[in-house]
RNA sequence: GGGUAGGUAGCAGAGCGGUCAAAUGCAUCAGACUGUAAAUCUGACGCCCUACGGGCUACGGGGGUUCGAAUCCCUCCCUACCCA
């Protein structure tokens, strides 16, 4: 179930029901692609503010397999599945992995190919050939027992020819649909009703063709699903933010359903996506970025009383980024960004981050992710115009 | 005191007569990262300049041989290990 209210701007806030809990939109989901978030336990994960996740049934399907994580047992109101096996009692998204295979692929063409039947490739881990179905991917996530699953897709990069985005297009609405009976066999098969099946998302590939991109929403609405994502990439080759394609594409999505911008995005990114209409987004920038030692910084530390507040349009300028391995930072006792209240920022300063990262201590990692989750947390906070 | 092996850019360590301002690794400096094959990847890294080109100074010090030396010879200094 979602309730939603457009505000003035375009921008939408509501309330997304899952069956494991009701999440404020628009959110973030961090990428816990292996059942981790990398480097953070689950209770870092909470502490960020972060309330759902993303996993990959790519992934854990290779590793370490849906069997594996089926026979996780515990004394939990979680008892089996992925959400048991990580530790997390959260809302919990699963992707297809129609991504992941694409990207595969679109790098090494002799690592498998995409047909009609499903997404055929070699595991990177041992060589083994493998076949990912539609229909397949529908049911390794009711195995994994995520809360929120999403159709096999079969993108393609923004620079393909019309002919190949059409082709694209045509079969990820002839899989959507067989996605979608499987997904029927599967709740019928388990006993799920409304209350306990998970929500299921479809996937709106055109490249940068708007025409292509309302065809791929109606026909995925025509079947009719929980939710709609933004599938393939929301930049072009130069790295410059599709707005028309964001924006008719959230147009094309029935109203009264979620829209996922699938891998989105940059701190602007998410604002912009947000005030054209999407409400919900997962990306690997604040960790993996982290990771790398970037860090996210509030532009604008005289917000009064600390709130902070983003209007429907986009500022521009409401955050900028250090990278807190330059050498400048040497010797800058002061904290990363003073009107962060993450553990980073109230406990250490920039010169000891700085350090951590030199001699390669994971801490340095877990503290410039959980940081930046926490930007991310209050971003869309602000974006739900939520007392910070 | 005798012997052996060595002294090369911040460090380690190749090179052993021209194509060497000198491989490679590390360190350093900067950049990238958008449904995570990413604790990864890319670039710079002697000095100077009108900088896809040019100039200068360099391979322990000094002196030779040679058209030409980090590379060969002499000598001095230093280091490590072995024998007394």
């Amino acid at each position: 179930m979602f309730e939603k209210t457009v505000l003035p701007g375009g921008g939408r806030i509501g309330k997304l029901t899952t069956r494991r809990g009701v999440l404020a939109t628009p959110f973030f989901m961090p990428d816990a692609t292996r059942a981790s978030v990398r480097g953070l336990s689950t209770s870092d994960i909470r502490e960020t503010g972060v309330e759902a996740l993303v996993v990959n049934t790519y992934h854990l399907y290779l590793q370490p397999g849906t069997e594996l994580i089926q026979k996780t047992r515990k004394e939990s109101a979680d008892p089996e599945g992925v959400h048991a096996f990580m530790g997390w009692d959260g809302p919990l998204l699963s992707d297809s992995g129609g991504y992941q295979i694409y990207s595969l692929i679109h790098k090494h063409a002799d690592m498998g190919r995409i047909t009609d039947e499903g997404a055929e490739f070699r595991s990177v881990l041992d060589g083994s050939r493998h076949l990912i179905t539609p229909e397949r991917a529908i049911a390794i996530q009711f195995d994994l027992g995520t809360d929120m699953i999403v159709c096999l897709d079969d993108p393609r990069p923004n620079d393909a020819s019309r002919e190949e985005i059409v082709k694209a297009v045509d079969r990820t609405l002839r899989w959507a649909e067989r996605c979608r009976a499987e997904y029927d066999r599967q709740c019928e098969a388990r006993g799920f009703g409304d209350a306990t099946r998970p929500l299921l998302f479809g996937v709106v590939q055109g490249g940068m063709h708007v025409d292509e991109r309302r065809r791929c929403a109606a026909g995925l609405a025509a079947i009719g699903f929980d939710g709609y994502g933004f599938g393939g990439r929301h930049v072009d080759e130069e790295g410059n933010f599709l707005a028309d394609i964001l924006a008719a594409t959230a147009a094309a999505i029935p109203e009264n359903s979620p829209r996922f911008a699938l891998g989105i995005g940059t701190p602007s990114d998410i604002a912009r996506c947000h005030a054209l209409g999407w409400d919900m987004f997962d990306c690997v920038i604040p960790t993996r970025e982290g990771r790398h030692g970037r860090l996210f910084l509030w532009a604008k530390p005289q917000i009064p009383n600390s709130k902070l507040q983003f209007p429907n349009q986009v500022d521009p300028d409401f955050y900028r980024t250090i990278n807190i391995q330059n050498e400048q930072f040497k010797e800058d006792f002061s904290p990363v960004d003073p009107i962060c209240d993450c553990e980073l920022c109230r406990q250490y300063t920039r010169a000891y981050l700085k350090h951590l990262f030199k001699v390669a201590d994971p801490l340095a990692g877990r503290l410039a992710s959980m940081h930046n989750l926490r930007f991310y947390m209050r971003l869309m906070k602000a974006l739900r115009g939520e007392e910070d």
